[in-house]
DNA sequence: TGCCAGGCCGGGT
DNA sequence: ACCCGGCATGGC
């Protein structure tokens, strides 16, 4: 969504978060997460790229495909130890081969049409029973949502709060729950914005707003 | 070279 | 309800 279809503020918080939002569109431009993949492979990569550089997951996601295997019902049928080895490259291979294969193992259980059966919920049930699965936490189950299911759920990530906290307008201790609540109830419930605006984040962080060496001197946030 | 990356779980307080 | 160690590869 551009900003210039924000429908107007009703608060002084939901006036700061949609400058925030014109800020980092117009320093960096639409992100396009995932515009045109397959919501199979989205799922597959919002797993693999829990505390991971997308990098790494790149290269897995590129082995799978080579194998034929981007695909989560062709994935759980693969023995664990064959996938683990498949997506070495994106880390934390073993735990992560263990939570694509719990995710399948109850997605089709739970929905034997798989995935559109799933996004045929209501968005807070679809949104519990991806929370159901071990291996699948709050942000990995919205990136599920948002990105795959084009549904209007805010995602949190790290640099979501680093970004928010080094600027003052949250504590760092906040927990997901509160920070994802903070967009919900000040922002129109768009997918398209929600979509633009995590990933504007993410850009911020990765170019600007790094963990270490804060230089923040050409932040586009600079003064906010 | 060490630090970091688009988290989450399980055990201990 | 928090806190912390473990999980692992590859890039800068």
């Amino acid at each position: 969504m551009v900003p210039e279809e924000l429908p107007p503020p009703r608060s002084t918080t939901g006036e700061a978060l949609h400058n925030i939002y014109r800020e980092l569109y117009s320093h960096f431009g639409p992100q396009g997460w995932w515009p045109g993949d397959i919501a199979d492979e989205i799922c597959i990569g919002a797993i693999l790229t829990q505390n991971t550089n997308w990098q790494n997951v790149a290269k897995a996601i590129a082995r799978l495909k080579q194998a034929e295997l981007l695909d989560l019902r062709a994935v759980s049928r693969i023995p664990v130890e064959i996938l683990a080895d498949l997506i070495r490259p994106a880390g934390y291979y073993n735990i992560k081969a263990r939570r694509l294969l719990n995710f399948t193992d109850a997605l089709f259980n739970s929905f034997p049409e798989g995935l559109p059966q799933l996004f045929s919920l209501e968005m807070d049930q679809a949104r519990e029973f991806l929370l159901s699965v071990k291996g699948i936490g709050p942000e990995t189950a919205d990136s599920i949502l948002l990105y795959a299911g084009s549904f209007p759920t805010f995602v949190v990530d790290a640099y979501t709060v680093r970004v928010l906290s080094r600027h003052d307008f949250v504590d760092e201790t906040i927990t997901y729950e509160e920070a994802r609540a903070l967009f919900m109830e000040h922002l129109p419930h768009d997918t398209s914005l929600f979509n633009e605006y995590h990933a504007l984040f993410v850009a911020l962080g990765k170019n600007y707003c790094k963990k270490r060496l804060p230089s923040c001197d050409r932040c586009p946030l600079k003064g906010r």
